[in-house]
DNA sequence: CAAGATATCTTTACGGCGTCCAGATTGAGA
DNA sequence: TCTCAATCTGGACGCCGTAAAGATATCTTG
């Protein structure tokens, strides 16, 4: 065995057919879009035969989630870098729920793919609410910071659901050409996003705001 | 041409296979999922060649619409439902996003048929958007009636939207394992709804509340 | 009521899809 | 070097969406 791989990368026949063909597919759903994303079409654009896939992924679906865990992976490392460019907790609160939706809104169809995978399993990928430091714990701290009460944990576990199907919703309603005149009434997507995350109670209710 | 069909039915060889489609098609929906649903499933499931459908519809697209469109129907009449056995500007509020969610965790595979042929065309349709009288309009009037500003249009349209994108992330997040427990905690599914809108700031902020 | 026009449905066919299987090829370890 | 297992190819199967041509029943018109 080669030892200039990394741990996952599996250098035999063809180099690392795994890796071609999850690239190869994220190009294919950039550029058609998730309609054209069969397994063929993606055996072709790795300059292999249909039935190579399958002594890498079990079938299709396993395939696109390998796809999708690139995309959750994405959207982390967007969610992180929102949370610590922001300058305080509540700007944060607000700038990870942009951050969110921008990602949705630049990668419809990765995103698209996440939630289509997790959906069917209905269960969501550990890298968003499982791990340690998933975004589901990370949305959680910044409520703390931001002045929510760290002990009431069923209150804010539900705050953090609540800011979690804000963001998803907005994510998948800000495509629909309906709101195109809100968001030129507002001045653009972003402060879009951000009239109307101001409309949702993300963040935790300061009295003496 | 008889007098005694509505409109749109069309009584011919079959007697209405449009009607007999649409209905195979939500009959398939909800036994076998979306996976399922495919144009020769349908035709098969009423008893027709699989060519035949091509005489009422144009592909299988614009059957899905047809399917799509009676669901967006029946989510409306859930939705005047709640309104209207509501005793108070308020709680119609609350029990209008409740019944969006339970209509969506109710009718899963509709729901996201309903949603995809949305995306696809990246337009909602008139019944929950566009017509005088439609959900989106429900929703916005009874923001008003719970004391909203009815004359600061853009804020009230902000709120609205955030209002539906704040009902339409629970109704897709809901349906995850991850927050089973909660609902648990909340003491069962709609407890749950309620409390995560408690959490979103759907009902205009009384500050003499 | 007869006859042509028209809408409906079936048959057949094509290419693409996901998937499986048998065989060829190639790299790894004894 | 030889063997073996992993990897890849070629071909096949049944399903899919869809189109074209022919059969059949209904409507319209005279």
């Amino acid at each position: 065995m080669r030892e200039s791989q990394t741990a996952e990368a599996r250098p035999y026949h063809h180099g690392d057919l795994r890796r071609a063909l999850i690239d190869a597919a994220s190009r294919l759903l950039e550029a058609e879009g998730p309609s054209a994303l069969s397994l063929r079409a993606v055996a072709r654009e790795a300059g292999v035969s249909p039935a190579a896939p399958y002594h890498h992924f079990k079938d299709k679906g396993e395939l696109l989630d390998a796809v999708a865990h690139e995309g959750w992976d994405l959207l982390d490392a967007a969610l992180a870098k929102a949370k610590k460019e922001a300058p305080s907790p509540e700007a944060a609160m607000n700038n990870l729920g942009v951050a969110y939706v921008c990602f949705a809104r630049e990668n419809p169809a990765l995103y698209r793919v996440m939630y289509d995978t997790a959906r069917d399993r209905e269960d969501l990928p550990d890298q968003m609410q499982g791990d340690k430091d998933s975004a589901y714990c990370k949305v959680r701290d910044t409520l703390i910071e931001a002045g929510a009460d760290a002990d009431d944990t069923l209150d804010l576990e539900l705050a953090t659901t609540a800011a979690w199907c804000s963001a998803h919703g907005l994510a998948e309603m800000a495509g629909f050409k309906q709101f195109d005149h809100l968001k030129e009434a507002c001045g653009g997507e972003i402060a879009f996003f951000r009239s109307i995350f101001r409309h949702m109670g993300l963040v935790p209710h300061h009295h003496a705001d």
